[in-house]
DNA sequence: ACCTGAACACCGTTCAAGT
DNA sequence: ACCTGAACACCGTTCAAGT
């Protein structure tokens, strides 16, 4: 925001950072990480190669920026109507996780990669504050914040990676493989599987293919949810 | 197992795939994901890159599959004392998983990526079956197998890639930024922030730098534990 | 300060040719 | 069947040169 006043007092900018950062979402959500080459910006953006160093420095660095405004921005959307319980709170935090990921695919690898090499950065802080805080008002004590706060946030991580389903190079085919098709597939492969060295699996076909995602997320916090109740 | 019997049929074969896959896996913890290159591997295994094409198809193909050999043998390896309990059984499956990927670092993405875009391979069929059955042995009601096991796996999956520290690319520094110096940097940023944008962040900065990972990944399996017996 | 675009080093992959 | 290695298309990144 302090970008766009200045922008004006440069006169002229041709090309900000707002707009690479911009145009790279795009680029990513059309056609996976490997759509994103500085050749395809330079062209999108109608300027040379130099051009987006001089504001980005790196294709990484434009990746973990990208990836860093996304998630802020799915953290700080709103919900309809305020969140009246902690875990009411924590549960509008996930889920904001689980649909930015949903919308952009290639979120979930890059979402952990960021966390693996940046664990001071932004994003994980954010989102570690952001529920930490609930976890107090949860009635955990003092001494088993940051446990709970890692259960919870680890869960969530991994919950919302799964869920980020179909290719992250979306080159090859169809994105309209959709759901439907997609856990229709799963059920068949499972069906395929040996039931003998399967049992599990295919006892639980069934509820494979009648399962929403949503759902099964949110009965998953409420699991974790329950444990912690226990740290009291 | 099946290739070594073919090995001396085929008289003096050269080079094999799981020479390939073993060289790759060398590349791997010795220089991260970009140390990984078809021009190391002919470098190593004195051969042409179509000699490796002939064996593995594809670097995205060979680095499935050595993923996957990983992952398995890591779930292979018998404890030293057979599991007394089913909560036993998980806790040895995923602490196979956390010192896998803590043994190597490249695991964590990779293995997110393999089971977002392969969710019927033999890895994750693999991991939901092995904590699948326990599950139905912790007395949860079958209707919530699936559910139950997919909580565990998503807790399980998400601590362990956050535990893989340390970069990706370990090509850029000394791979000896060990664990205390990397925990002592984390709290000094910490310390850093903001205290009145971020005071949970502030309020656990000393368990923070007190916490074993492994320890903190146990306590949060407990918790999960926990949970799953209300769905009884 | 901001941008251009040629040049460089390095990729994954293919394929005609060899054994 | 298995391997060689030159060739191709495509990367990220740099940098002298322009405005």
């Amino acid at each position: 925001m302090a970008a766009r006043g200045r922008r004006t007092q440069r006169r002229n900018q041709v090309l900000s950072r707002e707009q690479i950062i911009d145009t790279a979402i795009e680029l990513l959500d059309t056609g996976g990480e490997g759509a994103l080459t500085v050749r395809a910006l330079t062209e999108r953006l109608a300027t040379g190669s130099g051009a987006i160093y001089h504001h980005v420095g790196n294709r990484d660095e434009l990746l973990d920026t990208v990836t860093e405004t996304v998630v802020t921005a799915a953290l700080a959307t709103k919900p309809t109507r305020a969140p009246a319980t902690p875990e009411d709170e924590i549960r509008v935090v996930a889920l904001a996780l689980f649909d930015a990921i949903a919308a952009h695919q290639w979120l979930a690898t890059r979402l952990i990669l960021q966390i693996i090499r940046n664990p001071v950065g932004p994003v994980t802080v954010g989102i570690f504050e952001r529920i930490g805080r609930q976890v107090g008002a949860l009635g955990v004590p003092r001494a088993s914040w940051f446990d709970a706060t890692s259960a919870l946030v680890h869960y969530i991580l991994g919950a919302v990676s799964q869920n980020a389903h179909i290719d992250g190079d979306t080159s090859g085919v169809d994105a309209d493989t959709d759901r439907e098709e997609f856990f229709g597939a799963a059920a068949a492969a499972w069906q395929e599987l040996d039931p003998e060295a399967y049992p599990f699996m295919h006892a639980i076909i069934g509820q494979m293919s009648e399962h929403d995602d949503r759902e099964q997320f949110l009965t998953g916090i409420a699991i974790v949810l329950d444990g912690l109740t226990h740290l009291r």
